[in-house]
DNA sequence: CAGGATCCGTTTCGATACTG
DNA sequence: CAGTATCGAAACGGATCCTG
């Protein structure tokens, strides 16, 4: 085996924290759809992807609020709505979906390719993703 | 709500395809113990993060070979054992490690300092990466 | 009607024991 | 050492029901 720095080792490294967020099939699948689907309300998040059954969703929900990557205002036109947001953490995600997206299209050449080509502008890309969802 | 770029709506993101190879708790563990660890053997990943269970370990070993981002080879020094290396798919997961680690360690200041102060500077880190585990 | 809770059958996970 | 077998626990998914 090759030689590795002895301050690349395992001991504690922080992977464990965000492998709890992507380490779950539908949360980081319902970041993606805030922040580039522009998803913002549970009944979006429903039709959104392959069918999320309305408990897992729920769940999920309050599960990223409780972990701060996510948000719920009501909705200054209607009252009756909630609208999820992500806070500043959960647009600080971005990078990780860009590196995931740009991982899988580089090696299968398919899925959206207008979306992976933006995205290989990687600085310009993350700032547009800041300055759409911030505050 | 804001408008967004048409193009960069949730149609065919090939962040399906990630999430299904490496989001659950275990794979991505697994390529970092190697990437970061060094760890190549069945029982180096035992031991390796909180115990996971042997069927689990097998089963996740044979899916990511199964999906091109490990392989096992015989080791040329002991013909018993059997080496998992990664492959260059398996390589080109840094940038989503590394992605990961800096949005843990920016919003919890724990863990291997030594590390994230490493991935900070990514192009180098990712460079040298690819320079240790190279074929 | 939007957001969510509850019930229930099915699938997946994971700890332990065991095997070639 | 490198896995497989077993079996209980947890997660999932769908349908339905509840609440403001």
């Amino acid at each position: 085996m090759r030689k590795i720095p002895p301050s690349t080792r395992r001991s504690g490294c922080p992977l464990n924290a965000s492998v709890e967020m992507v380490g779950d099939r539908w949360s980081l699948l319902i970041v993606r759809d805030i922040m580039l689907g522009g998803a913002s309300t549970y009944a979006e998040f429903l039709n959104g992807h392959e069918r999320i059954a309305t408990n897992i969703l729920a769940d999920r929900l309050r599960k990223l609020m409780k972990d701060g990557i996510i948000r719920a205002v009501p909705d200054p036109t209607d009252g009756r709505k909630r609208l999820y947001r992500l806070t500043g953490r959960g647009i600080d995600l971005a990078p990780v979906l860009t590196e995931m997206v740009l991982w899988a299209a580089g090696h299968e050449a398919t899925g959206n390719r207008a979306l992976t080509q933006q995205m290989r502008d990687k600085k310009k890309f993350l700032t547009g993703i800041r300055k759409r969802w911030q505050a």
